[in-house]
DNA sequence: AGCCGACACTGGACATTGTCCAAGTCGCAT
DNA sequence: ATGCGACTTGGACAATGTCCAGTGTCGGCT
C-alpha cells in the first residue's frame, strides 16, 4: 500500500459516484500532486482485478469506476446528462435467459442499464 | 441516397453481425476505395438518428453497431474473446424496476448485457 | 446548355482515452 | 550501508472519434 494507491482508493470511497478515470486522476492530483496518469491507471487496474471495484460501460466514450462492488446493483443513466444513479431492480435477469437462448455459453453475469431523462432534464 | 451511404447501408445489411466503425469502413473501402472515414462516421450518425441502426456498447474500446434496430433484443458477449449474440430473455427488465427505484427518472429503455463464456472459450 | 447554391464528401489535423516502456526512486531485508 | 525488487514517473504511442476547410457533385433555374 503505496501513497499512491491510498489516494486513489480514498478518491473512490469520498463519494460514491462514477468517476472516468481522468476524474479519479484530477482528484487525485488534488491530493498529491505528483501523481501519474499511469499510476491511476494500474492502481484502477489493480483494484478492479481485486473485485474491490467495477468498470462500468453506460458511457460509450470513457470507462468509469464504481466502488460499490459488494453489493449487486444496476445503473440508471440520464440520457442527456449522464447522471447515473445505483437501482435494485427487483428480479433476476439471469433467469429470464432460457437455456435455447444461451448458444452454450456459460453465462456468468448480466449487466443492466436502464435510461431515461433525469428529473433535471425532464422539466428543461 | 448517395453512393457512400449505399455502401455503408449494404455494408451493415450484409451479414447481421456487429461490426465496429472501423470494421465498417474498411469493408465499405472494399466497395468504393475512395470513402474517408468522416464520411462512415457521418453516415452511421446518421443512420442511428434514424433508429435504423443501433449503437452497442458492449465492448469498453469502440461502439459497435447493430443493423437489427427493429426488433427488441439484447446482447450476450463472451467476456474472453469477444464474440457477441443477440439474445430474447423472457419477462421485460422494465417492470422490475419499482417506482421507488426510479428517482423521478423518466425512464424509456433498458439494455441489458450477459458476458460469459461462448463455447469455444469455455473448451480452451 | 450553363450558372448557382446547397449539400455531401474528402483528407487531415486534432482531441480524448488508454496502454506501454525505459529509467528513476523508494523501502526493506541483509 | 548496500542491493534487490517493486512501484512510480513521464512521455511516447495506439486506438477511436470529432471537427473543419476545401473540393466536388447534383439539381434547379435562367
Amino acid at each position: 500500500m503505496t501513497a499512491q494507491r491510498r489516494v486513489v482508493a480514498e478518491v473512490l470511497d469520498g463519494d460514491h459516484v462514477h468517476l472516468t478515470a481522468d476524474e479519479v486522476h484530477a482528484r487525485a492530483v488534488a491530493k498529491l500532486p505528483e501523481i501519474s496518469r499511469a499510476t491511476v491507471y494500474n492502481t484502477l487496474g489493480e483494484l478492479v482485478s481485486l473485485g474491490e471495484v467495477l468498470e462500468v460501460a453506460t458511457d460509450k466514450r470513457a470507462k468509469r469506476y464504481d466502488p460499490n462492488a459488494h453489493r449487486p446493483h444496476h445503473h440508471l443513466v440520464c440520457a442527456q446528462c449522464g447522471a447515473i444513479k445505483d437501482v435494485h431492480p427487483t428480479g433476476n435477469p439471469l433467469s429470464d435467459l432460457p437455456t435455447s437462448e444461451r448458444f452454450g455459453y456459460t453465462v456468468s453475469d448480466v449487466e443492466v442499464t436502464y435510461r431515461g431523462l433525469c428529473p433535471d432534464c425532464t422539466a428543461a
